[in-house]
Parts: C-alpha cells; sequence; structure tokens
DNA sequence: CGGTCCATTGAGCACCATCAAGACTTGTGG
DNA sequence: CCACAAGTCTTGATGGTGCTCAATGGACCG
C-alpha cells in the first residue's frame, strides 16, 4: 500500500541509492527518470514474507525492521535497515517470494525498482553487478551477526550492545550517520533485540539501577559508555 | 595445511565447482588448470575465522562446517555446506577476514582459488557474477533459515528436522546427493542442531521412546517419517 | 585388565518467557 | 477541567527449556 508520491521534480536526487550510484554516468539520468518514490507509514509493510518478490526498494529515508513469522505467530527479527540500503534483491534475484516481511518502524521513503527493471540494469552493468555483490556479502555478514549474537550473548548483552550502537549513530557526524532513531516504543526495542518487552524493561532497570543509563523522562540515555562498553563486552 | 595434493590428471573433471560451470567454455580449462586440490582431515581447518581471505574454496568432495567462536570459547554452527558448495567467498568479495572458521567434519577435497585469480575471473566475466550472486542470495537465505529456527523452535524441532534432512538426502538419487553424511560424532550432531551432546541425547531417547526413531546398533535410524515431520512441524 | 573416549543419565540451576496485575500516560468527550 | 478509556510501561510470581557439572555405563584397544 504505497502512499504518498513525492513530487517528480525531487527525481533529480539520487533516487535508487548504490544501484544509480553504480551506473554510468550516462544511464544514471533516465534510469532514475522512470522510478518512483513512495512513502510508507509506520507498520505499514513494504512488502509481506511469502508474497511474490515484484520489486527491489531503495531505503531513502527512515528505518525498515526486516523479520519473519513463526507457525506459533510470533516474530523473528532478521536485521534492521537504514537510508542507503537496499531491500528484497535476493528474492528478485532468485525469482522467488520475499522471505522477509518489510515494516517501517517510523515514516519511510523509499525509491521502487521494479523486478524487470532490476535485472536488465543488473545484467547490462557489469559495474553494478560487482558492486551489488559487495552489498549482498555484507548484509550477509550483518545476518551471521545477528544469529551469532541471539544464540550466544544474552539479553543484557544484546541490548547494551543495541543501546551502544544507537547512541554512536546519535553522536556521529551528520554525513557519517545512517539515520537510525531510538525505536519509541519498547515493543520495537523488545523485537529488535530479540526478547520480550518484560523482559527488556527488567534488563533496562537494572543498568539504570546501576547508573549505567537515564530512563527518568520517557527517553534512554546513556551515562556511561565504558560501563556499558563492559557488559556488552 | 593442505594434505594431498590430487594428482594432476584429475584436473580435467570439473575443478571449481560454480565458477568453472559459468565460465565460457573457452576459458575453463585454462582457468582450471591454474588450480589445485587439496584434501583437508576432519577437524583440520580450510580456513580460521579472522584470518586473511586469501582464497575461495569449492567443496568437491567431503562436508564443511562454518562456524564462530564467542568470547567465552563457545562455538555457534552457521551453516553445514557439501559438494558444490563455494566458502570463503564472501570475506574475499569485502577483502576483509574470513569471518568463520571453515571446519571439515570428515575427509573433504576442495578446489583452491587464489583470492587475485577469483577477483579476476569475476570482475571479466560478467556471466558468473551473476552467478555469484545468485548463488550468494541462496546462502544468505540458508542464514536466515538457521537464524530463525535457531531463534523460534525448540531442540526437539531442530532435531526432527535435522534427521529428516539426513534421511532424505540418503534416500535421494545419487545425482541430487548433495553428500551429507550423518555426523558420526554426537557432539557434531548438536553443535549443527545448536545444542549440548547432554540435551541432544535426552532428545534422541524421547524420540526413540516413542518409536520415532531406532537408536539400537549405533547408527540413528528413521523408523517413523510423519511422526517426525510433526514434531518437526 | 585398566585406560580412554564417548554416550547416557541424574540433579540442580540460570535465564528468560509467560501470565497477571498495577502504575502511569495520553487522548477523548462531556 | 474532570472523568473515563485505552495504551504503554513496569513489577511480581511462576514455570519451562535447556545448560552445567558430575557420575555412571559401554565400547574399543593396547
Amino acid at each position: 500500500m504505497p502512499v504518498t508520491p513525492l513530487p517528480r521534480k525531487h527525481l533529480d536526487l539520487p533516487c535508487a541509492g548504490c544501484v544509480a550510484d553504480s551506473l554510468p554516468e550516462r544511464l544514471r539520468s533516465s534510469f532514475c527518470s522512470t522510478l518512483f518514490r513512495h512513502a510508507y507509514e509506520a507498520e505499514q509493510p513494504i512488502f509481506h514474507e511469502g508474497t511474490p518478490a515484484l520489486a527491489v526498494f531503495s531505503i531513502l529515508q527512515g528505518s525498515v525492521l526486516l523479520w519473519r513469522m513463526g507457525h506459533a505467530g510470533d516474530q523473528v527479527v532478521i536485521s534492521m535497515r537504514g537510508p542507503g540500503c537496499l531491500i528484497g534483491y535476493r528474492a528478485v534475484i532468485l525469482g522467488r517470494p520475499y522471505t522477509v516481511t518489510a515494516e517501517p518502524l517510523e515514516r519511510t521513503i523509499v525509491c521502487t525498482i521494479p523486478r524487470e527493471t532490476f535485472t536488465r540494469v543488473v545484467r547490462e552493468n557489469p559495474e553494478l553487478a560487482l558492486r551489488l555483490l559487495e552489498v549482498m556479502a555484507r548484509d550477509s555478514f550483518r545476518i551471521e551477526d545477528t544469529l551469532t549474537a541471539r544464540c550466544m550473548d544474552s539479553v543484557s548483552k544484546r541490548t547494551a550492545r543495541f543501546l551502544l550502537f544507537l547512541d554512536r549513530e546519535s553522536k556521529a557526524v551528520p554525513e557519517l550517520r545512517r539515520g537510525f532513531h531510538l525505536p519509541a516504543k519498547r515493543e520495537d526495542l523488545a523485537r529488535i533485540i530479540g526478547t520480550t518487552p518484560e523482559t527488556l524493561s527488567r534488563t533496562l532497570h537494572t543498568l539504570a539501577s546501576r547508573g549505567f543509563l537515564d530512563l527518568s523522562d520517557k527517553q534512554i540515555r546513556v551515562l556511561n559508555v565504558e560501563a556499558l562498553q563492559r557488559v556488552a563486552e
């Protein structure tokens, strides 16, 4: 359910992230002019697990959660993606249904690259294929990281690590920011970390009682980075 | 620690799996003639997590476990790979150290493709780059599957699923076989499933007591596929 | 026959999910 | 402005799953 297509005049900005960036100059503008942007509201999935992969999406603004549904209706969050990330490309490459649901955590603007456009432009531009190999390798490592963390580390470690990540993110110089924000809701935070809201609440308050966090005013503020790093190991 | 390079005369067989297969005919033989095969004994890692990625390996025979080490010395098995699989290519593509250790479960024969050879041949053969995109997408999905299973499913579900996989594998027509064997040791089996030998033992004996398995003669035999499927969901 | 390796079994416990209830916030309508 | 409702966060109590540690039982082998 695409919501608000942005006005056409915005299309001269880099619009398909790394896809457009890796195209030869002469192709770039014509490629971008065929694409549209859409804004998705929070919780309105960009695509659903199990549905045919009709397009690849480049995230321009916002943040997206990729998750899978279990038999029992429970979710496993695979990854969190922000501006500059490409999503849905693996399913398109293999011609298979999406294996995850892509759910915006906030209002998120994406550039939609239809399946045919994507496969054609990749086939015709070897440079782009090489770039995609790198992108996918990086994404694959990130999934591996998630797997490792979920299997080996306690909730408190994973929590500390994620808070440190958000903290670094918020302090990064603007150009380096990847655009992740602290998810407003505890429930989202819990899903990302891979636990329940109850356990997360206990974990956060334990960390706060040790003076590492400040939870007083509805925001999570990191007070002691070094201590958190020790918790995160 | 490469062990026994096979005699040169064997090199006319397909030697670098999907890499050679995707090369134009005219290049294939010259490409393969530059490569060597090595046999690695069980438990003698082909490469180690954290070491510079000097080569990509194509598995010709045997089976390999990819795992990561935790701070506490514990291991997380990421994936199991068999004949036809390519390993180590993500690290080579990104020019980063290997993120996993590749440990043969049995005597395993691989074809070694040096980093420079690999990157050159990928750069020069767009067809191969496209093929690699598919290979990596598939591998990435498999890691995602592992993550999902580890986070959502109980040990008994994962055990049942893996036993069914091995059972199907052993009954497959030879051409379709991927060459996985039942790991001889309980400890290896436990690592693959993501649990401890103790818990695995209990799980197996529970399944056996329900008549789904036969553990009597040192081999695990599946007696009731349907029942196991229900356990695996 | 003792030694080693492996599988099994038992006992205890830690971590975390679940269920349930209470506290606090926010929004809505009178 | 207050009252009520709905949603969110917190806290408590409880239980299950699976890990750890330790002991036992076989199998194989010199």
